[in-house]
DNA sequence: GTCTATACTGAGATAGAC
DNA sequence: GTCTATCTCAGTATAGAC
């Protein structure tokens, strides 16, 4: 269909501008001007603005899925998988520090709004929360593999929050590596060669120089 | 002056509401109708709508200033008032799973609309992050008092931000018995006398069941 | 399938009567 | 200090020409 690429860009478009202005904030003007078509061809494609909405929470969900399958094969171990969940703070920090988490902000405005698509966009989270909780039951977790599957989730979002509205780029950092070092207790076969990095997720006394 | 009193309630009114529905969404028709005054009469107080956010913004910065000395006062040892923080998660439970954090809420929300109050938001956590940081420089941190009240801070926020998208308190209650263990490790005194405590911040193979 | 024109709504904001 | 009336403007949405 030759619909389908109108369509696809509005949605692309909305997807952005959603997640860098909010989606309250984006206007049918705003999405209409940056694909460049008029608003009355806009209603052609979505008759209301949850219809986007909807749309775009689809999109992402599908890109989200494929990204979780990629760190499944990519990824040999779960430990493996699961750091490349926490690497994406870093890939992304450029556009965490300026806009937050895509998912943790959507889904904070929605529950204000009280806006009915809430509950789509919290299939956001669950898939992360499922494919990390898969990860952790791997590891031999899994008496609380969703209790650790949640804390890595919130510790995400405490550190995009905080990068955000601070604008620091360094402390994403920062947290990763306490991200990463809380994640070797958990992996086994590290934990035999390395007995010592089971003692706790922040060295004492550690202190690197800002860079 | 007897204005104030009304002036105060726009102020207070404006305060719920922009927690509650966010600032954008909150429109003055709203506040006029909580505080029971006409629209034109709210024009008499405050010019525009950012003079609110702005007397909003200071309020919450007094009260917040009010509750950390408060918490001074009150808590003998500087892990008891780290305590008091980590404690409000709990206190107000219900709000957070209902709305999320005011202060990350706001703060995130004008990040998106590059709101000019940006920075007067950002000195709430600002407030919070100074706080912590001289309790752990008091405990004996003080090389990276500031990466630990940073990092208690992300860890309330993710929190927050969590346990509103999952509706669940019960999270909220697990997540503040990780930071309580996690805050265990740098109180000196408990440390000598428990010296396993140092361990790690999640004991491995715990598990408590669901209350 | 794309456009223009236009209606409807609610929000922010002002003027001026009481 | 409080009110009503009114203005402007942007956003959502529809109808219908091409």
């Amino acid at each position: 269909m030759s619909d389908k690429t109108t369509r696809d860009r509005i949605i692309e478009a909305a997807d952005q501008l959603f997640y860098q202005q909010g989606y309250e904030h984006t206007s049918f003007s705003d999405i209409a001007d940056a694909v460049q078509i008029s608003r009355g061809n806009f209603y052609y494609h979505f008759k209301t603005k949850d219809e986007i909405l909807d749309a775009v929470i689809n999109l992402r969900l599908a890109n989200t899925q494929k990204m979780l399958e990629h760190w499944e094969i990519q990824g040999e171990r779960p430990a493996d998988r699961i750091r490349s969940f926490i690497h994406i703070l870093l890939a992304n920090r450029a556009k965490i520090k300026r806009y937050g988490c895509p998912v943790g902000t959507l889904c904070t405005e929605l529950a204000k709004l009280n806006h009915a698509a809430q509950g789509e966009a919290n299939k956001l989270f669950t898939l992360f929360r499922t494919w990390l909780r898969r990860q952790f039951t791997l590891l031999g977790r899994k008496d609380d593999a969703d209790e650790l599957a949640m804390h890595l989730l919130a510790r995400s979002q405490g550190i995009a929050t905080l990068a955000s509205a601070f604008h620091d780029e360094q402390f994403i950092r920062q947290e990763v590596e306490l991200l990463c070092d809380w994640l070797e207790q958990y992996t086994e076969d590290d934990a035999r060669d390395r007995p010592d990095a089971v003692k706790g997720i922040q060295r004492k006394g550690r202190r690197r120089p800002k860079q």
